[in-house]
DNA sequence: ACAAAAGTGTTTAATATACACCCATGA
DNA sequence: TCATGGGTGTATATTAAACACTTTTGT
């Protein structure tokens, strides 16, 4: 049994993936009993802290535990402490079940993390009962879990202003010019134009088009970039 | 007494004026006893949290005790949680004679709130024990408190990129377009052209002219300017 | 008269926006 | 041959940046 720091203080994540048209949240499935009998429904993945760690050593260790990717890096964005964050019966119930105490209040610190939704990230769907929800389709989380997930989206949308690399962790590492633009306009939440997206695409050194392109399509096949971080860095 | 929620969870708030050339941030002072004898340093205000209250409750309440004012807009822009954040000996002895009790590990919650430094402000010099530091005169303080306030800082300048009234509340009601620009400047972290910066001033609807100019200074009189947040809030 | 800060325009470069048609491919 | 999405250029508007001298006031 690994010992925790104390039963007040946990970390939830909120990664995020990119399937080339939506935007998706991991979630982990949850089960349990209330006055309507069993029930299912889904939640962030969050832990404790243990006596050990710091907050962001938690946060890698939940996301390592889950998806076994290393070195994903993790941003804090927002803690969320409101006395009725727990105020759901059912919550309570299932929380004083997992930690077999009594619990009063729990603060959680919310994380945001970037990953390449590829075939490995994919498989997580049935090996650890987790789940790649499109964000438009979320249900009714556990706890004010709904909640953190808004203002991550809204975090993310910060981070991405004034860090555009993000957008192509989000990416494969070929990508044709329109899933970069479909991605940015899910961030940015407007619609973009092809044409001066292109031309912004071709100033910016470090997207750097390949030779390969597409095959199979039934039509024109399109090019793929790859990013390249070297000159993002030194390129500003 | 107070009950808390736990001895677990704190706030911190770093309240930021200007005073017409430097960013202050508030500091409480400190005094107790080490291996060394008595000391006297500083730290940032804050509190744990009471068992009623909300973490943004907490955060309003510290900032209400130390300067009398309610309603000031507060921010939380980052959680603290290393475990060794309080590995400094000075700092547990504090801890534990003002808690009365073993502490483990406190994770604290940080806000920024943005003041006018007027008169009644800077009167809690003496009344409070407290202090108004300049921000690059800031010496070691208690706990990870100069990190907080780096940090904060960081977050102070995003924040103003997306939301440029911030900058008003720094100012005095009447202010100079040379105050603004100063202020602009020090947030900003680089100096500014003085006539492009009247220009922009000029086609900002919401900074308005006045009729009123400075009194009795050795040099041209500099126009006095208000913040019309009416109009800041409708013009865009 | 002088010291000290206030105030004022123009030119140029960079960036953002609007907009319509042909191309390549598989079915 | 048709349906589907890929790819391209030019003109205009907006915004940012560079730059030097005159004005007002108290001492």
């Amino acid at each position: 049994m690994v010992r925790l720091a104390n039963n007040h203080i946990s970390i939830d994540c909120v990664v995020l993936g990119f399937d080339g048209s939506n935007l998706r949240v991991l979630l982990v499935k949850r089960s349990g009993k209330d006055e309507n009998g069993e029930y299912n429904d889904m939640k962030l993945p969050g832990s404790l802290i243990y006596q050990d760690e710091d907050l962001d050593e938690a946060a890698m260790r939940v996301l390592h535990e889950l998806t076994g990717v290393k070195d994903v890096p993790l941003q804090q964005f927002k803690t969320f402490g409101s006395k009725d964050r727990t105020r759901n019966l059912r919550d309570i119930v299932w929380l004083e079940r997992a930690q077999q105490a009594h619990v009063e209040r729990i603060v959680t610190v919310a994380y945001f993390a970037i990953v390449k939704l590829d075939a490995a990230m994919q498989r997580l769907v049935n090996r650890e009962s987790a789940e790649w929800v499109p964000v438009g389709e979320v249900g009714t989380l556990a706890f004010d879990h709904n909640l953190i997930i808004a203002e991550a989206l809204k975090s993310v949308r910060r981070e991405v202003e004034n860090n555009r690399s993000i957008l192509f962790d989000l990416l494969p590492k070929k990508f044709t010019a329109s899933q970069l633009r479909t991605l940015a306009e899910i961030i940015h939440g407007k619609e973009l134009d092809v044409r001066n997206f292109h031309k912004k695409i071709s100033q910016m050194p470090y997207v750097v088009p390949l030779e390969e392109r597409q095959k199979g399509v039934a039509h024109r096949a399109a090019r793929y970039f790859k990013f390249d971080r070297k000159i993002y860095n030194t390129s500003r």
